[in-house]
DNA sequence: ATTAGGG
DNA sequence: CCCTAAT
């Protein structure tokens, strides 16, 4: 409750504070460096990483230089586009093939550091002689991290500085030092102002929770190596790199709201590109098309004002435990007071970068337009969060089921664990039951046509399964709703299915939750089901025989189990099929009718006429006389 | 909830 | 298919 007013709070009404600023003298020279999680990272994803990292300072075409033993090679030429059309940039950068990924880990292993320059692109051979090197790039990499820090711009102005800098998180709360008390443990604090943590997908909670990376060996990582490189040539204005003060104490780094916007814009790219690791790609260029809106759940975006972690779609989220205390239903002593009669040290400060949300596995044949693969992940997106959202608590990688314990018995105020903790959204676990029995579901389902634009059209969550020919599962339920299997075993085999089901090993990612009010204002149009031949002709059977002016009637005869018909279906159906029949059959749309069942729809329609006419008249004769 | 009819 | 008025 707490967790999310806060967040709530901070998404109202957020401004950015103008001050304190970062010492002009210092704007725009040195970056907060980033943290990112090795772990099974491919060097060159590392590598790609810091080429993005240095797009979005830059914002135009660049190339990356990296200098590691006594070679400088060039990684590419880096442009912006390739980030805002979501292409990968790793294949990009890859595809050059100037340098070959093992020897770069090598050197990446053995030198613990490379240095990157950062050149603007220019074509021509003259220009890039004169091109200057923008930005040093130095990447200390341990075991599990690396560090990243763009270390000399030598224009700032051009460079849209402020894109790397980082402004705190919340206004409201005090930041203390770095190196104080509360950011011993701090590597969540820092990490909650700034210090980017590109969480790589990875399956293995333990291993990219690593607790590894924890103040300590933030400040050793960074000290001892990253400052005189002597093959840093040329263009180091700011001879250092280091953790300095300044330097990591980015909730000194202010900017104005005007020069913040892009930033947010390229972080959505730095989101795409996070995403863009092999195993995670699928999914990540899917949620990326999902736009939720975020703006009544207290999870908007705006609720942070990191960039980074705004634009990433990130969470953040810095509370108390009072907060939390309150959030689970139990109180603590303090909770209920305000937070400033807390002694601060007793505060747990979360910084939630990213929720793990449910796999979404999606199938989808490869002629489907891009604009069906968007609506269809949106649906199926939609189907999950729009259900209900728990959230989980995972410390370590575990699930803390009790809900009942504090903060603190939990371990969570450890705060030199904090960066095992983690988050998880997690659908209602009934209505993803639903949705994984939609494929043996008996009713029939929608039959996708070799174009598959119409069913991929609009339509609920569960309606979206394709089935290559599902004319007999239509047959079998109108006319034989006794012998579902049949049909299940169909489906099975026919379709191609597009089942969201619950991933097995949910993987870290950044996500909006939906704004469930949004979603369920948005009420989805039915999608459009065709009626096969063997529904028109159980309809015409059934209108036959009851007449036109009973269609719940027809409904419960013909189309019993046929839970998408409705009876103002058959009713339109009916209507349609009276029109179709008397139209020339060039006129006809869609899966022709045979004309034997349009003449019995014309002989019935006219024989209920009559009828109805009949009665109508009996009935005015039975009134008039009395 | 159904029916009927226009959109 | 949707929306709605009228039952």
């Amino acid at each position: 409750m707490v967790f999310q007013k806060r967040m709530e709070s901070g998404s109202i009404g957020y401004k950015i504070p103008k001050k304190p600023r970062f010492p002009r003298s210092a704007r725009g020279k040195r970056y907060p460096p980033k943290k990112v999680e090795v772990g099974q990272m491919r060097p060159f994803d590392l590598l790609a990483t810091v080429a993005e990292e240095l797009l979005l300072a830059k914002k135009k075409s660049c190339r990356l230089l990296y200098e590691a033993e006594e070679t400088t090679s060039t990684i590419n030429k880096i442009k912006k586009e390739q980030f805002d059309t979501g292409s990968s940039l790793k294949s990009d950068v890859f595809d050059q093939g100037c340098c070959d990924e093992s020897s770069f880990v090598a050197r990446f292993v053995s030198r613990g550091q490379v240095t990157f320059n950062f050149e603007e692109h220019l074509s021509s051979p003259e220009e890039r002689t004169a091109a200057s090197t923008l930005a040093l790039v130095k990447c200390h990499v341990s075991e599990k991290n690396a560090f990243i820090g763009i270390h000399n711009l030598e224009d700032p102005v051009n460079l849209d500085a402020k894109s790397t800098a980082l402004v705190s998180s919340d206004s409201g709360v005090e930041i203390p030092p770095i190196g104080d008390h509360h950011s011993a443990g701090g590597s969540s604090f820092s990490s909650v102002r700034g210090d980017i943590e590109l969480l790589v997908n990875k399956d293995d909670d333990e291993n990219s929770l690593g607790r590894t990376h924890g103040s300590n060996r933030y400040a050793k990582a960074f000290k001892p190596h990253c400052t005189g490189d002597g093959r840093v040539r040329k263009l180091t204005k700011s001879k250092y790199w280091k953790p300095s003060r300044e330097a990591m104490d980015y909730g000194e780094l202010w900017n104005d709201d005007e020069e913040i916007k892009p930033v947010f814009r390229s972080r959505k790219l730095c989101y795409t590109r996070q995403r863009t690791k092999r195993s995670s790609f699928k999914r990540s260029k899917l949620f990326e098309r999902c736009t939720f809106s975020s703006s009544n759940r207290g999870f908007s975006s705006k609720a942070v004002s990191d960039p980074f972690v705004k634009d990433c779609m990130k969470l953040d989220y810095i509370g108390t435990r009072a907060d939390l205390s309150d959030a689970h239903g139990r109180s603590g002593s303090t909770a209920g007071h305000t937070q400033s009669y807390e002694p601060v040290e007793n505060h747990v400060k979360l910084s939630i970068k990213s929720f793990r949300v449910p796999e979404l596995f999606i199938e989808i044949p490869a002629n489907a337009t891009i604009g069906s693969l968007k609506r269809t992940v949106m649906e199926a997106v939609t189907a999950i969060l729009s259900g209900g959202l728990h959230v989980g608590v995972l410390l370590k990688g575990k699930k803390i089921k009790d809900d009942n314990k504090t903060i603190l018995q939990a371990g969570i105020s450890d705060t030199d664990k904090l960066d095992n903790l983690g988050f998880t959204l997690e659908p209602n676990l009934s209505r993803i039951q639903h949705h994984n029995s939609c494929i043996s579901d008996p009713e029939p389902l929608t039959k996708i046509h070799s174009t598959l634009a119409p069913a991929l059209d609009i339509g609920t969550f569960n309606a979206v399964i394709s089935a290559s020919d599902c004319t007999e599962s239509d047959h079998d339920s109108v006319h034989s709703p006794t012998n579902p299997s049949s049909t299940v075993d169909k489906m099975a085999n026919n379709s191609k299915a597009l089942v969201p089901i619950l991933a097995l090993n949910p993987v870290a990612l950044a996500v909006v939750p939906l704004s469930n009010s949004k979603a369920s204002e948005i009420v989805q149009r039915r999608i459009r089901r065709p009626f096969s031949v063997s529904e028109v002709e159980a309809l015409v059977l059934a209108v036959e025989k009851l007449g036109t002016g009973r269609w719940r009637d027809v409904k419960l005869r013909a189309f019993e189990n046929a839970k998408h018909r409705t009876y103002v279906d058959l009713k339109d159906k009916w209507k349609t099929l009276v029109h179709t029949a008397r139209i020339s059959p060039q006129q006809r749309r869609g899966e022709p009718v045979p004309q034997e069942l349009l003449d019995r729809v014309l002989s019935a329609h006219a024989y209920w006429s009559r009828q109805q006419a009949k009665s109508t008249r009996l009935a005015e004769q039975c009134h008039r006389p009395v």
